[in-house]
DNA sequence: TTGAAAGCGCTACCAA
DNA sequence: TTGGTAGCGCTTTCAA
């Protein structure tokens, strides 16, 4: 078996205690002298002592890990940039404060047991997650720090939430296509992202917008497509369909760049396309990408950031970060074909 | 604080044990019976126990989670397929077999006390491995299981190794370059590559297929770029300058597109640029990315489930696994340009 | 300056 | 069919 504390301490003929306060620095009452110490430290490094750092966790009920929670666990978009961005902006934050960071399985499907409240974390970052009376219960429930990234202010649980200004987004995107000379502007998004917080944010974002325009006409909708099998097909001999799209994520936006390829629809000549998230990955796309831009790596670094600070002790600033959104013009946008 | 299984047994009438059996099931002597056990159910139901399973898994010496090391730790790619490919092999291996995943930080630093054998894991998945002396010794000596990712057989350390065949690669892309009449073909990769196994192995495989075709000139050279700023200006007025590249990832293979169209070199007219991975990805690249396929989720797939295979006990077939790598041909080679 | 004892929450082992 | 006891490796608390 592995090498314990007791096993340096009868090696180095001084107690487990001594051990303890020598390596570990723990327990400001108990002082070693320096002879002892480095004895000590000597022993244990020629015993090739590891701390087990499972018990140390155990013992003092604390982990220095942080869970990373999504709402629904699909695949990651090998697709877009959003999941490196956000990965990066996370891992960032909890490597500069000597955080493990676990990703881990059925925490969605926790429902009844409540939250990952079992001692494996010190804190939990929910990212894009769905507000169901379950949910914000368990969240509200929870003994443990919690943030929540994509989560709108002024709704849900009393916790922390980072979100960009979605409306802002739909805005800047809708006032772009108008100008354009574009009426005929749908909002696509996958069907999972309905339940989310962000989703309704960015529909009812959408929907302002339009109206804002004197566009609430039936024209305006927001199509629920499968980001596998954008129904773009009909579009081809339909003089009433959309002019332009403006895209959820930026994997669907991509999934829809092909779509309109493949099927023969020019982009941005028939169709214009708008995506979310403009990381660099929409410099890449043919065309390169139009999107409203949202700094995800920034606001997961200090998500992570304000997390790791509410672990602390330290109390934070605010209970809501709002973000604003950009707006970044490439080439999937035009103005409208002459058939409309 | 927390409720505990003693709290449940207390609230049940019945020992901390009996709770234990039943709501975990271990332990197959002690047998509980049907009311009881419906009692205590009924009670953990509304006392909201949560089993700690920090304390389960330091009882039990079995944390359920693996640990996720690459060598270096830099950012995850936000211009590529890999990360998430990768990440995506690995998740579902663990979520289907209901381990978590952690990432952690400093690992690669981790010299002097070993390989994280800590207790916080049931076994390792190494992702692109260095094979300094160090590491050969710390894996050696850690008494957990580990597999390698990118690591080819026949060296290093005596644990499953899983890598694509890199030689092979090569000479499909030198083979395909050749063919369309390339004889001035570099190598680029980025400077930190230069220690993995897997980097040497390609430029070994390089080197192998070069020479398999009379091209081991002066000309035949490895390029080592940063992936920030490849050093492509000087290509622009240089006759005896290469006309194609094979570029080591993705990631770089994007970069070089990018400054090949900022500086006014055409691809693949003045410059043909093979990649590395050939993910979904390269289909978004402008122009499409012609590129070596590895298969890059399948490999993390398997390699999780050999570790976990051999976490559980059962031993694996073989210790070193060689993928086949395939050659998939889109945009970015052609003829070389006249001026060659 | 040092050590002994107790216990974090859980479960393997043995006794009843 | 059930329960007590001990202990995983470490650190907090108290005593020397």
């Amino acid at each position: 078996m592995a090498i314990t504390i007791r096993d340096v301490a009868k090696a180095a003929g001084v107690s487990a205690m001594a051990v303890s306060k020598v390596l570990h620095g723990k327990g400001a009452n108990v002082r070693v002298g320096p002879d002892t110490a480095e004895t000590i430290r000597r022993v244990a490094k020629e015993l090739r002592y590891q701390p087990n750092r499972l018990a140390r966790s155990f013992r003092q009920q604390k982990t220095n890990t942080i869970g990373l929670v999504f709402s629904r666990f699909g695949r990651i978009g090998d697709l877009d940039g959003y999941f490196a961005a956000f990965l990066n902006g996370v891992m960032s934050a909890t490597f500069q404060s000597e955080y493990g960071l676990t990703i881990c399985p059925k925490l969605s499907r926790s429902s009844s047991t409540g939250v990952v409240n079992d001692g494996r974390f010190d804190g939990i970052l929910w990212c894009k997650p769905d507000y169901t009376v379950q949910t914000a219960e368990s969240i509200q429930r929870c003994d443990l720090p919690i943030v929540m990234m994509h989560a709108p202010g002024g709704q849900g649980p009393d916790v922390p939430k980072f979100c960009c200004d979605n409306e802002l987004g739909l805005k800047l995107a809708v006032d772009h296509l108008v100008e354009l000379g574009h009426r005929r502007i749908a909002f696509v998004m996958d069907a999972p992202n309905r339940s989310t917080a962000e989703g309704r944010a960015r529909i009812a974002g959408y929907y302002a917008a339009m109206e804002s325009h004197g566009l609430a006409t039936p024209d305006c909708n927001v199509l629920f497509w499968s980001i596998e099998q954008p129904e773009l097909a009909r579009f081809r001999e339909c003089d009433a369909c959309p002019t332009a799209l403006i895209v959820f994520s930026e994997r669907q936006s991509v999934a829809i760049l092909k779509e309109a390829e493949s099927i023969g629809i020019s982009v941005p000549g028939d169709l214009s396309v708008v995506g979310f998230d403009s990381t660099a990955f929409c410099d890449t796309t043919r065309p390169r990408l139009t999107a409203i831009r949202q700094p995800i790596e920034q606001m997961a670094f200090d998500a992570t950031n304000v997390l790791i600070s509410s672990i602390e002790g330290q109390n934070c600033p605010s209970n809501s970060y709002l973000y604003p959104c950009g707006f970044d013009i490439r080439e999937s946008t035009a103005i409208p074909a002459s058939r409309c």
